[in-house]
This record gives structure tokens, C-alpha cells and sequence, in this order.
DNA sequence: AATGGCCTGGTG
DNA sequence: CACCAGGCCATT
């Protein structure tokens, strides 16, 4: 499931392949996964422009155009975006769209659920209105006394918070079961009874989640593979997601399994208070 | 704030 | 055969 250091991976290896490469083609196999547009118009708008750079927001893969455009790609649960490089048109069985660069290549997006979706926007003004998020828990100017300030006046509990997009970009339901874990804290705590000291410990860990998911290249549970179609290793690094019934690895105890705004909740109810 | 819909492959 | 996974959006 692609999260923010799963995200930055794709991006990473799709800034390496493809920067400079000049869009040639558009075939869309699954026309809806296009943004408010046709195939036809999207191909109108792509056609001969070149992919300036990647970016990424929050789990919001990003590229700028050599016109000012930008293209937005969330690949949601199961979307892979990779680069192929035979000029056959060889297409998965989940291949939903086809972007033919100039120099033969593919840049191909595979998504087996069909919940991604690429957008495309005529600027950065456009992009940002349209994706209304909150602060990059990884951005260096985003302080402990920012973070404390987003969670005083709410009263959901602290995992649903570290899921909503708005408060901040990028957490999905492992990292925020990972950051839960290593700042000793229960998910179901309300977050305006977060103490500064506890709110800063849950700043320290998500970043310290965070940025080792990234340096190991984010975690591959089933789908998730880079433009490269190279899996990530942070699952051989989880704590808690995904242990039900396996012994905590701080105090032995059993992992629990509880649903918080619908999601699927790893814990340890002995050390996480 | 909580729930259902979008989706399809895998599981019980 | 029913149900679950889950990010995000729309609806209540």
C-alpha cells in the first residue's frame, strides 16, 4: 500500500528514468482513470511535452511539464507506475494506462483494484488548490509545537488524525501503526489528551518511520514495487503492523488487532499507553 | 464524525 | 459464496 516512503521511492526511480523524456502516445485500456477528461483530450494536452521533473505531495506523485502543466498519479492501493523499456506495447492484466515516450520506452500504469487516477492540471497554482493537504511530516519546517498545535483542539483519536490527509500528508495505516508503536502511545487516545511531551515523542517517531521506510526503500506487503519493479524491504522492519497475535518485540506480549476509523489497528496494549 | 462506494483477488 | 483489504471522496 503506497505511502509517503513508498511514493518518494517510485519518485526517486522515475526522476532517474525519465527525466527528459519527451511524451509521444496515450493509450488508456481503462479510459476512467484519467481525471475529468477523455483519453483523447488528456493526449491533446501531453502530446510532445517533455517531463521536466518528479515530485511528490504527500502520497501524490507529481511532474512538471516543459509548458508549465503538471501531471498528478495516485497509485491508492494497488497502482504501479513503472517504466518498460521494449517498444513492444506489451500490456499486464491490469494495465490501465499507457504514456509512449519518444524514445520507445513505456511508462506504464498497472493497477489491479482500478482506484488510481492521473490528473492533469495547466499549473502549479491549479495542482496545489486542487490537492488540499497538510504539512509533510518530514519537512523540515514542520516543528514538535506544529505538530502538537494540529492535535489540541481535536478530539478523534490519534490514529485517525495521523490518517487524515488534511492534518498531515502522507501517513497511511502502517506508518501510523509503526509511529504508534515506537512513541508508546494507543491509537485510540484522543489527541487533544496528548501531553507536549507525548505529542512530540509521536513527531520524533513518524519522521524516524518515515525517513527509514524511505532509506529502505518502503514496504512490500503484496503489490507495492518501484518504477523499476524493485520491492522495497521495510516489511522485514515492522513492529507491530500486521502481528496480530504475535509477541510484542519490546515486552512479549500479544499484538492486538482493533478497527479505528474503519481501519485494520496493530497495537500492543501493554506497552503502548 | 461515521458510513458507504469505488474495485477485484484472495481467503474462510 | 460471502466477506475482507483500504485511500479517498461523497453522503448523511
Amino acid at each position: 500500500m503506497p505511502e509517503l516512503p513508498e511514493v518518494e521511492t517510485v519518485r526517486r526511480s522515475l526522476h532517474a528514468r525519465t527525466s527528459g523524456a519527451r511524451i509521444a502516445w496515450v493509450e488508456a485500456p481503462f479510459a476512467k482513470c484519467i481525471e475529468a477528461m477523455t483519453p483523447d483530450e488528456f493526449l491533446s494536452v501531453v502530446r510532445d511535452r517533455q517531463i521536466m521533473r518528479w515530485g511528490r505531495i504527500g502520497k501524490y506523485l507529481t511532474t512538471a511539464l516543459d509548458d508549465g502543466a503538471f501531471l498528478t498519479v495516485h497509485l491508492r492501493m494497488t497502482g504501479r507506475l513503472v517504466v518498460v523499456d521494449e517498444e513492444i506495447r506489451q500490456t499486464g492484466a491490469h494495465t490501465r494506462l499507457m504514456i509512449g515516450l519518444a524514445d520507445g520506452r513505456i511508462l506504464r500504469f498497472d493497477d489491479q483494484r482500478k482506484f488510481g487516477r492521473i490528473a492533469w492540471y495547466p499549473d502549479q497554482d491549479s495542482l496545489e488548490e486542487a490537492l488540499p493537504l497538510g504539512p509533510e511530516p518530514i519537512d523540515e519546517r514542520f516543528g514538535p509545537e506544529d505538530f502538537h498545535a494540529l492535535l489540541a483542539s481535536r478530539t478523534r483519536p490519534i490514529k485517525s488524525l495521523l490518517l487524515d490527509q488534511r492534518i498531515v500528508a502522507g501517513v497511511g495505516n502502517i506508518y501510523a501503526d509503526e509511529a504508534l508503536f515506537y512513541a508508546k502511545l494507543a491509537p485510540n487516545r484522543p489527541a487533544q489528551g496528548l501531553q507536549p511531551q507525548e505529542s512530540r515523542k509521536l513527531w520524533l517517531a513518524l519522521r524516524d518511520v518515515l525517513l527509514r521506510g524511505i532509506a529502505h526503500r518502503g514496504t512490500s506487503m503484496r503489490d507495492y514495487v518501484d518504477a523499476d519493479g524493485r520491492t522495497g524491504e521495510f516489511q522485514n522492519h515492522l513492529m507491530v503492523y500486521g502481528r496480530e497475535g504475535e509477541p510484542c518485540l519490546r515486552c512479549g506480549n500479544r499484538v492486538q488487532r482493533i478497527k479505528i476509523s474503519g481501519r485494520s489497528t496493530f497495537h500492543c496494549p501493554v506497552c503502548q499507553r
